[in-house]
DNA sequence: TTTTTAAATGCACAAGAGTTGCATGTGCGT
DNA sequence: ACGCACATGCAACTCTTGTGCATTTAAAAA
């Protein structure tokens, strides 16, 4: 009975490699972030955890360590609570990818790319540099 | 001396056509709004608002109860604050435009049209039904 | 103009998200 | 195995937004 391809060592060794210490809370954090696939928000988190007996506190501070040590991206989608998700080993903090958040049901879906027509982009850039598109809207769930 | 082109009568109409009473908490808020390029936030209106008495309770209330009116749209740009902005006569509540957030220095941007290139539409459709766009990033006055 | 009444306000209190201070516990380099 | 910086638990706290209720007031009716 071999680990799973995130075995417990390997999560470990990212967290290490971060320059944090591998305590067990954040081991569950970064295990539950790999298995997600779109960003999880604190309380989701921190209510799993919760089980576990560790602190909502705790849950707080690891997320924003983590995220401060690179290994986890914050975003803020419009509906006042903080996501976070993992960033992919080579993959960098800056290059966010877009999201796409469902005003009925609240679900979050990550795109790979969306770009701005020619004139758009000239338009936006005339205000600032875009890091960061956001698209709400309606899923297909939900029409 | 005549009045201003939006007389204090004319937002008074505005008001109760929206079926509101024209209480001064609600002249001032829409006043204010009127007069800023950018929407504004529920404690840039309250703030203000205080020097005269009014509770911040009631600035709450009547921002959203304006906006449920029709009167106003209520924006969430990801910083963990609403945003409240006129909405001018003929247009709806629907039909917002997008904005642009400098995520250094808060500043809100009012773009008119931002349009996806047509692989990003379809990219998009694939997840929903897009209503709403955000740009986030550093403005120009941020570099 | 006066009366009437539903709507609006003030004040105090509360809920939810996120943060912080401090004493205690523990990962991990030595 | 030891020691210490780092991490945790717990409680208290900030910030944004919302609510209950008694009182006031806008505006319609008389
Ligand atoms: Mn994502
Ligand atoms: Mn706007
Ligand atoms: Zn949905
Ligand atoms: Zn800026």
């Amino acid at each position: 009975m071999n680990d799973s391809p995130s075995s417990t060592d390997s999560i470990k060794d990212t967290i290490r490699a971060a320059g944090l210490r591998a305590t067990p809370a954040r081991l569950a954090t970064l295990q539950m972030l790999r298995e997600a696939d779109s960003p999880l928000t604190h309380a989701e988190v921190a209510d799993r955890l919760a089980v576990d007996g560790v602190d909502k506190a705790t849950a707080f501070r690891n997320l924003n360590d983590m995220t401060e040590a690179g290994l986890l991206r914050r975003t803020e989608l419009g509906d006042h609570v903080y996501r976070f998700e993992e960033i992919g080993p080579g993959e960098s903090d800056a290059e966010s990818h877009p999201h796409f958040l469902c005003t009925v049901c609240g679900t979050v879906s990550c795109l790979d790319t969306v770009k701005l027509t020619a004139a758009s982009e000239r338009a936006s850039q005339a205000i600032g540099e875009v890091t960061e598109i956001l698209l709400r809207g309606r899923c297909n769930s939900c029409k």
